[in-house]
DNA sequence: TATGCTAATGCAACATTGTTGCAAAATAAT
DNA sequence: ATTATTTTGCAACAATGTTGCATTAGCATA
C-alpha cells in the first residue's frame, strides 16, 4: 500500500512545506530515479537550489528516499519502498542505468546474492547496479 | 605477471611525461583505489589539477585503469588487470569500500553471479559494490 | 483564530570539483 | 639537431555542493 504525500511526511514528523509536497511528488510520478538537476529543471524556480539540496538530504536520513551508485558516479535518488521508513537497511539493493537514456531503475523484484568475502570482510549494504539497454531504448 | 611503468606507458603508446610516471606509481603503489583527491594530496604541487584530471581521464580510455562506483558517489580509480588493456570489459567486478577508512578494495577472487533481469533490459557491465568494516577496522 | 515557539526557507558567500581554449614546454620522430 | 606532435600549465569558467544567518512559514497552544 502507498501513503500519500501528506500522510509521508506526517508520518516522518515532518513539516507539510511546499518544498517537500512538490519534490515528493516528483519521486512519486517519475518511475525511475533523479538527479538533483531533474528536480531543479522540473521544479522551476519555484525553489532555492539549498532548499533542494536540503529537502533531498532530510528525505534520505527519513528514509523516504536513497542514494543509488552509479556506474558514472552521478547522484542520483530514488523513492523507497515502505519497509525503508520502517528501519530497514538498504542491503541488496539492485538497480540498473541506461547507457542510452540515462534512466535509472530500481529493480525490487531482482535478488542480489549473497557474497562470500574474504577473511576481515565485513558487509553492511551490497548495491548492485548493471549497466546496460533498458527496455524502451532496445 | 606485472609490467613497468614505462613500459605500460609505451604499450599504450603513451608519452612517457613526468605526471604520467608519478600517477602510474602512485597506483601500483596503492593497494586501495584513489581518489583525485588522493593523488593530488601525495603528488605535492608538482603537477597541475588539470593535468591530473587528463592524466586519469587518459588512463582510464586505455584501459589502465578504471572507475569504481561507491555509496556515496564519490569518484575513485584503481589499477586494471592485465586483462583490462586487452580490451576485456569489467565485468562482475566487485568492490568493497570500508565505511570506517574509506579505503576501496578491488576483490578480484569474488565472483559476482549472473543476475536474471527483466525483459528488457540488457546488461553490459555489471558492478557490485559492497560497503562495511574491512579487515583493518574490524 | 490569534499568539508564540520551532522549524524551514532564501540569500549571500564560499569551497570543491570538473571542463575548455590556448600558448609554452616537453617528448618523439626524422 | 631539427621539426612535428603531444602534453602541460595557466586562466577562466561552469557545475555542484556547503554554511551562516536573517526572514518566513508551519505548528501547537491557548
Amino acid at each position: 500500500m502507498r501513503y500519500g504525500i501528506n500522510e509521508t511526511l506526517k508520518k516522518n514528523q515532518l513539516s507539510v512545506t511546499d518544498s517537500r509536497k512538490k519534490i515528493l511528488e516528483l519521486f512519486m510520478r517519475s518511475n525511475g530515479a533523479l538527479a538533483h538537476a531533474d528536480i531543479e529543471h522540473q521544479s522551476g524556480t519555484e525553489f532555492d537550489r539549498v532548499t533542494i539540496y536540503r529537502t533531498l538530504q532530510t528525505f534520505v536520513e527519513k528514509g523516504i528516499i536513497h542514494t543509488i551508485p552509479t556506474a558514472d558516479n552521478s547522484v542520483r535518488y530514488a523513492l523507497c519502498k515502505d519497509e525503508c521508513s520502517e528501519g530497514h537497511h538498504h542491503d541488496n539493493h539492485v538497480h540498473f542505468m541506461c547507457d542510452d537514456c540515462g534512466t535509472t531503475y530500481c529493480l525490487d523484484h531482482v535478488i542480489a546474492p549473497q557474497l562470500s568475502l574474504p577473511d576481515g570482510f565485513n558487509a553492511t549494504r551490497t548495491d548492485v547496479v548493471v549497466s546496460g539497454k533498458c527496455k524502451n531504448c532496445e
